[in-house]
DNA sequence: GTGTAACGGAGCTGTTCGCTCCGGAATATC
DNA sequence: GATATTCCGGAGCGAACAGCTCCGTTACAC
C-alpha cells in the first residue's frame, strides 16, 4: 500500500492537512480562513486545493471522519465491561477531540449522504451505550441520549482567541463535575422536556 | 432626570442599543459586524457612532455593564439564606444572561481602569459566596470559585448559528446537570491543579 | 537529460468590515 | 410660521480579507 517518493509525501500531507484543518475548525470555528488550515499543515494552498476542490468539500471530510471517530469512541465504551465506565470513556474520548465542535458547522454545509448513513449509525451506538448505563442504574434515569450529545457538544464549543493548554485541563476539570451531576440519582429534577431528535437533526437541513 | 423630546428618544435608544449589542456580541462572538447591532437595535449606523466612537468603545462599556451585572447577581445570591440555594441563583442568574461570553472578548480589547476595578469586586463577592457554600458544606471542596467561573463561561459559549429559543431550554437542563455535580461531596475528585488566577487574568492583558 | 507529478504562494475577484458623511425629519426658539 | 438646532437613517468609502486559481519551481522516476 505504501508508496514512494513523492506518493508518500503526498500521502503524509493529506494526512497534516486532516489534522490540521480539525485543530483549526474545532478552535476557530468554520468560517477560519483556509490559509490558516494551510499554514497549519505547513502546506501551501495548492497542495490543499489539489485534495479538496473547495471549503465545503473539506468540512464535509473532516465531519464524516469526526462522526466516524465518535462511534469508534461508543464502540470501545460498550466494550468495556462497566456500563458507567464505558459511557464516561466515550463522553471523556469524544470532548477531548472536540467532535461536538464540528457538529453545528454541519448546518452551514450541504449534508451528504454518506454523513447521513454515519450519523445514524453513531446515534444508534450512542443509544445502546445511554441504554446499558440507565438499566444498570447508574446514569441518572431523567437524562437522554441526547442530553448527553449537547453535553458533549457544550463542552467541546471553543473559547475564542488563541488555543491555550491550560484551558484543556480546565476543560478536563469541568467536565469531571458534569459527569457526576449525571450519576444517578440526580439531586433535582432536571427542567424542561428533553430536547427532541426533529429539532436537533433539523440544524443540517431536511433529512436526505 | 427625564428629558422629554428627542432628548428622551435619544435615551431610549441608548438603551436600545445596549440591549442589542448584549445580544448579538454574545451570540454571534466579538467579530460581529456593528450593522448587525444597529439592525437589531432597529437604528441607524449613524446612531450608533454618536454614542460610541468606536467598536471598541461599545465593547467596553458592555463588559463594564455586564460585570457589574455579575456582582449584582452575587450579592443577590448573598442575600438568600441558604448558601447553596444563594450559590444557584448566582450561577443560573449569570449563565442566562451569558455574562461569560463576554468575559474572553475582553482579551480583544484595551481593558480600562474601571473594568479592573469591577472585575476585582465581581472576584472578591464570588469568593464569599463560594466560601460560604464550602464553610456550609453544600459545595465539593475540591472546587474553587475559579472553577465555578469557567463552567458559567463554558455555558455561555454561544453555538454558532441562529440563535435558537430551544437551545436556552437545554442549556438549562445541562446546568442543572453540572449543578448537581458541584454538591458536596464530588464522587471522584477533580484531576488536575486548580485554575489560577494569574493565568485567567492574563487573557485580558497584564494587569494596570 | 527529459518528463511528470506535486509543490508553494503571489495575486485575482468579490465580499465584508469599520466608519464617515450628509440630506432630511423632528423638535425647540422666536 | 420661520429659523435654528438636534438627532436620525443608511448609502457609500477605503481597506482588509475571504475563497480560489494559476504558474514558475522543485524533487523524483526512468
Amino acid at each position: 500500500m505504501s508508496r514512494r517518493g513523492r506518493q508518500a509525501e503526498a500521502a503524509r500531507n493529506d494526512l497534516r492537512l486532516l489534522r490540521a484543518a480539525h485543530e483549526v475548525f474545532t478552535t476557530q470555528g468554520f468560517d477560519a480562513p483556509v490559509s490558516a488550515i494551510a499554514n497549519q499543515a505547513g502546506l501551501g494552498m495548492g497542495s490543499l486545493y489539489r485534495r479538496y476542490r473547495t471549503k465545503e468539500e473539506l468540512l464535509q471530510r473532516l465531519c464524516l471522519i469526526a462522526m466516524e471517530r465518535a462511534v469508534a469512541a461508543a464502540e470501545d465504551g460498550l466494550a468495556q465491561a462497566d456500563p458507567w465506565d464505558g459511557l464516561v470513556l466515550y463522553v471523556r474520548t469524544c470532548v477531548e477531540f472536540r467532535s461536538g465542535a464540528l457538529a453545528p458547522i454541519a448546518g452551514t454545509i450541504e449534508v451528504t449522504g454518506e454523513m447521513w448513513r454515519v450519523a445514524r449509525l453513531a446515534e444508534e451506538v450512542a443509544d445502546r451505550l445511554v441504554t446499558r448505563a440507565h438499566e444498570a442504574g447508574v446514569l441518572r434515569s431523567d437524562v437522554t441520549a441526547l442530553d448527553i450529545s449537547l453535553l458533549m457538544e457544550q463542552f467541546s464549543r471553543p473559547a475564542p482567541g488563541p488555543l491555550d493548554e491550560e484551558h484543556c485541563k480546565v476543560r478536563e476539570r469541568l467536565l469531571a463535575i458534569a459527569l457526576d451531576g449525571l450519576r444517578a440519582p440526580g439531586a433535582t429534577e432536571l427542567p424542561g422536556d428533553p430536547p427532541s431528535a426533529e429539532w436537533y437533526e433539523g440544524r443540517w437541513g431536511s433529512a436526505p
